[in-house]
DNA sequence: GACGACTTTTTGACAGAGTCCAAGTTGAGC
DNA sequence: GCTCAACTTGGACTCTGTCAAAAAGTCGTC
């Protein structure tokens, strides 16, 4: 669906600003609203910072855009919304990658005991370390073996 | 054991304002640094902010104590540590509670690809209305409907 | 017990992310 | 064209949390 349409059809009206905070948000996954401010600029000149945090707040009420929040990190957004999709995080740099839901569509959903909750969202964050970070800290100790 | 012992055997010198935190988080599961600032100075009399944040990351790095991070919420601290339980997240009024992992014993620990990351830890939040909120929403529907 | 190296606490400043104003300007949509 | 929504500008402000330097305390050793 074009942009301009999937805007309409969330209710909100289209502007230029909106337009490119959203393209924004879809080429660069998972990043900063800083990062959105400065693609957004550059791509049609000027976007004030809090044009940018109000329409990432609209963008994230209607659905239209999925906000994470990581620990240590500021608040991560991207385009993928709807297919409850978990996230791999670097606790060393700090990379976040996508990873599918293991158990399948909407399942994780079922915990053990709801304790009488209605739960519309499971969220996972699997932390650790990402292939590049591991073979810097082999180097890191081998280095400090060899000498 | 003794707290005493078990900060010693963490490698922690132990100070009246670690006791202080230590037994802040235990009488009260999932409260924020701020919640523990405040029990503590109740009773110890005084403990700077700072003594509190450098106790608290002391604990969580020795494995005293875990922190969780749940999304748009000051970070949380608990001592029921090493048993990978989860949480369940209420939207209206914050409240959170324990959940034992559905899986089994560190079982979430695999994902269904790790992208070639090392994952120490599956945190995973559930979302949605807990039964108090359930109820004060169906209250005051009904109430609209009454007249 | 007292000493002394080392750790912890205190204090106050500071940083980062984000919100809230307010007033004026621009722009979207009917 | 009119009306209401959205954007800009600039600053003040909140909330979490960290940094740095000086003061105080812990604990192994004498
Ligand atoms: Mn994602
Ligand atoms: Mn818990
Ligand atoms: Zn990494
Ligand atoms: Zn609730």
């Amino acid at each position: 669906m074009a942009a301009h349409e999937l805007l309409r059809d969330h209710g909100v009206h289209v502007t230029a600003q909106r337009l490119a905070v959203l393209r924004a948000v879809s080429s660069r996954p998972h990043c900063t609203a800083e990062n959105i401010v400065e693609t957004a600029k550059d791509e049609i000149g000027t976007i004030s910072r809090q044009s940018v945090y109000d329409t990432l707040n609209t963008f994230v009420e209607k659905g239209l855009v999925r906000r994470i929040q990581p620990t240590g990190s500021p608040a991560l957004y991207e385009d993928r919304v709807g297919d409850n999709h978990h996230h791999l995080i670097c606790r060393d740099c700090g990379r976040v990658v996508d990873v599918d839901c293991s158990v399948g569509a909407m399942p994780c959903l079922q915990a053990a005991n709801d304790n009488g909750f209605e739960i519309d969202e499971a969220e996972v964050a699997y932390w650790g370390r990402c292939p590049e970070c591991k073979t810097s800290t082999l180097e890191k100790t081998a280095s400090n073996h060899n000498h």
